[in-house]
DNA sequence: TGCAATTAAATTGCGTACAATACGATTGTA
DNA sequence: TACAATCGTATTGTACGCAATTTAATTGCA
């Protein structure tokens, strides 16, 4: 072991975790671009098509996504007519977001983008489910304990 | 499996990859704050540190950036004073980057920045190992219709 | 050869994404 | 009723890719 071994870029567990998330969310641009949406509102309806009426806070929770990112991206979705945006009356604290039908009409035309961008990942079941498995603990590790502040 | 189970969150492999990449770059933040640069300046210069004089395609190629991000952070880089970027007098159309003493200087910095950032990846050896090489995996294979020459 | 057409590399401009910070409004509570 | 906590918004700065542009090198062809 070289006293720059560890600075090498081929030593990195971060570099290709980086790299590889860059990339794939790249492959659903195409794809998204037909439905008229991004990658990250993508990820925003398919919380809320399986839960309608969440919070920014907890679509934030769920999505890895603070408010002051959220707030914009879900404006945008209800400029698109997607979503309605609504204070909570008991608590105005709150702002609610709540799919239009055009925005649970999307889901259908949704159906497909998995199989297309699915298309460019070549890992065998085994190796994808070995791999989400992995991103999962360390998602989990990274955002529960990982405070490394001194 | 239900119709919509496809567009389920917890059913995407890209989701995880995406979060846990950006979270893990979070993390390099407060440490590389301290040495003044950014994420993607520090991969750069992991590149560059080991191997000077690279031109701006190349290190593209391998940190998987396009040249239009690079040239500005390359410029902020010699800002700081840690790269001067030449033309290549043979093919002026290449810009190639060289680094300072300051840039061969920071190397000794940030030897500590891999344990530090370290730490918040509570994986085992083996987990790191095997995510490691799956995500080369997937790397390679969401690039390959795209170019592989070097 | 000599010059146009093509290819290649870097830059610029634009749009989106994301986080950190400060701020304002609301709520719960001491 | 004052005050701390909570939630969302506005602002700012960096990051990133794509498309169009500029400049340089190469190729095709007469």
């Amino acid at each position: 072991m070289k006293k720059y071994d560890s600075l090498k870029l081929e030593n990195q567990l971060c570099f290709p975790l980086y790299a590889a998330g860059k990339e794939i969310v790249r492959k659903y641009h195409p794809v998204l671009e037909k439905l008229n949406i991004t990658y990250t509102q993508y990820i925003t309806l398919l919380v809320l098509w399986e839960q309608d009426g969440l919070s920014v806070k907890e679509l934030g929770k769920k999505l890895y996504l603070d408010s002051g990112t959220l707030t914009p991206l879900l404006k945008a979705l209800e400029t698109k007519g997607f979503v309605k945006r609504v204070r909570n009356s008991r608590d105005e604290r709150l702002v609610e977001v709540f799919l239009t039908s055009e925005g649970r009409a999307l889901r259908e035309e949704a159906l497909s983008v998995p199989l297309q961008v699915g298309q460019c990942v070549a890992l065998s079941k085994d190796e994808a489910m070995q791999l989400y498995s992995l991103l999962y603990k360390l998602l989990g590790n990274l955002t529960n304990e990982g405070d490394n502040s001194e």
